[in-house]
RNA sequence: GUGGCCGUAGCUCAGCUGGUCAGAGCGCCGGGUUGUGAUCCCGGAGGUCGCGGGUUCGAGCCCCGUCGGCCACCCCA
């Protein structure tokens, strides 16, 4: 294995992301920022590692996430350590150590790190924008949450994604239905596949969400946790649909669906989208965490967020042909065929001015400067020849629109370029 | 972690059963005589055929390994 091929190539499943396609990323961070904070959510940063017992107790050692594909590592001063993989456990965190007036409601951007097999739509550093709120149990919450994304994919343009929503109960119902669950899927141990029929006794909830046959056909009957559920959670469950009813947001009541975190409690969700032929159509996922404050050392505080993979909606995007990349044209690109002064000076004075300008470099012909300016994407072309270095004067030729080339002085040139590019149209609005 | 497919110029790909097979299109650079791009014409640069090893008189073309990509499982965004 040479060097070269070593050392030029990003790590197994991570990706650059570079211009233009990284505008979309921008156009798609702020659509969020905006929705998050137009809902009262503030934004957080925090580490992109963390003390591995984080996650092991908030996310919960038992999750595969944190089980087996979590990038842990020491660092110098053999601090046990661990990549984020995944967004609120790590905001849970920040809010235990700085005990934050309550309700506390926080976005998010981030990458999320997992050792996996990569493949259509995942990856080992993923990215996810999400939110977190915690310190009410008020249904409403769930609502407001659920809407938040369903909102936020919408005004993406996306159109065929669904929602399916389920409750898993709280610390009074759940053991209990778990115990049910468990005897169940032991009683019929031999029908379930292979798989499950080891995994049946840690991990019954699993079994539920297993798509092989044999899995299916032995939970035919199998009793759901809805059924089971305490009044309280009930009573939950219900208000959270009403609400979602109220508000217009789609759903679908799913008691199979079980997602990979061991912290969920009561509402727990997952949009995915139909655009997406592959396996991985989940587009975003969360749920209420009721008692992870506490397990990370804070006092009982009830909790609930989401996580929507970047990457992933930017497929179903694709698949949909909606939220197309439209990179901002520079206002004047400054083609100087008498040296490079003249450049340099007039692409400063229009960037002074507030104006977006960009030039050519090394001297080169008339001729290639010109396709340089057609490649950015420049509304206008500023050509400083010998005639025009003579005299003063900036000739300004429209690239994308229609119009004729006209000679102005040197000092009005500014101004000039301002007028022509003010109020001007978007080239591509939507 | 398990299984399958794949890896030729910056990009998309041709290369028949191993013997001018190192190519095309796009892109890039230059030119088409006097300063004007996106069209057209001409020319040019660029690849140790992912990497390493093996079989053979001879290997992009066969075998093994390795790295990487894709797909499924698992799980998730």
């Amino acid at each position: 294995m040479s060097d070269k091929t070593l050392a030029a190539r990003a790590p197994t499943g991570t990706h650059d992301v570079l211009w233009p396609e990284s505008t979309r990323w921008e156009a798609l961070l702020g659509l969020f920022a905006d929705h998050a904070e137009r809902a009262g959510y503030g934004l957080a940063h925090t580490p992109i590692f963390e003390d591995v017992k984080v996650f092991r107790r908030g996310t919960g050692e038992g999750s595969d996430v944190v089980g087996k594909e979590m990038y842990e590592f020491e660092d110098k001063g053999g601090r046990p350590l661990a990549l984020r993989p995944e967004g609120t456990a790590p905001l849970v965190r920040a809010w235990v150590q700085h005990r934050l007036p309550l309700p506390w409601k926080a976005w998010y951007a981030t990458p999320a790190f997992r050792y996996e097999r990569p493949q259509a739509g995942r990856y080992r550093q993923h990215h996810q924008v999400g939110v977190e709120a915690l310190g009410t149990a008020d249904a409403d919450l769930d609502v407001e949450v659920i809407a938040l994304a369903d909102r936020f994919y919408r005004a993406l343009g996306l159109a065929t994604f669904g929602l399916r929503l389920n409750s898993m109960g709280d610390a009074d119902c759940r053991p209990a239905y778990l115990d049910l669950l468990r005897d169940y899927l032991l009683a019929r141990r031999d029908d379930l596949c292979p798989e499950h029929q080891e995994r049946a006794a840690e991990h019954p909830l699993r079994v539920l969400d297993c798509k092989r046959d044999a899995c299916l056909e032995a939970t035919a009957d199998v009793p759901t946790l809805a059924d089971h559920l305490c009044e309280p959670c009930r009573e939950h469950l219900a208000r959270v649909l009403a609400g979602l009813d109220a508000l217009g947001v789609a759903y679908e009541v799913d008691h199979r669906l079980v997602r990979g975190f061991d912290y969920y409690t009561r509402t727990t969700f997952e949009f995915s989208s139909d655009a997406l032929g592959s396996a991985q159509n989940g587009i975003g996922g969360g749920g209420r965490y009721d008692g992870m404050v506490e397990l990370l050392g804070g006092p009982p505080t009830p909790g609930i967020g989401f996580g929507l993979g970047i990457e992933r909606i930017l497929l179903a995007c694709d698949a949909e042909g909606v939220f197309p990349v439209d990179p901002t044209p520079l206002d004047a690109f400054v083609v100087d065929t008498t040296g490079g002064a003249a450049a340099r000076d007039l692409t400063a004075a229009l960037r002074d001015a507030g104006l977006s300008a960009d030039r050519a470099f090394d001297d080169r012909s008339m001729k290639a400067q010109f396709k340089s300016a057609d490649r950015s994407g420049a509304r206008w072309v500023l050509v400083v020849g010998p005639d025009e270095a003579a005299s003063g004067t900036v000739s300004l030729r429209p690239l994308r629109d229609a119009g004729d080339q006209r000679t102005v002085p040197v000092a009005e040139v500014v101004g000039a370029v301002r007028a022509a590019t003010r109020g001007a149209p978007a080239p591509d609005a939507p």
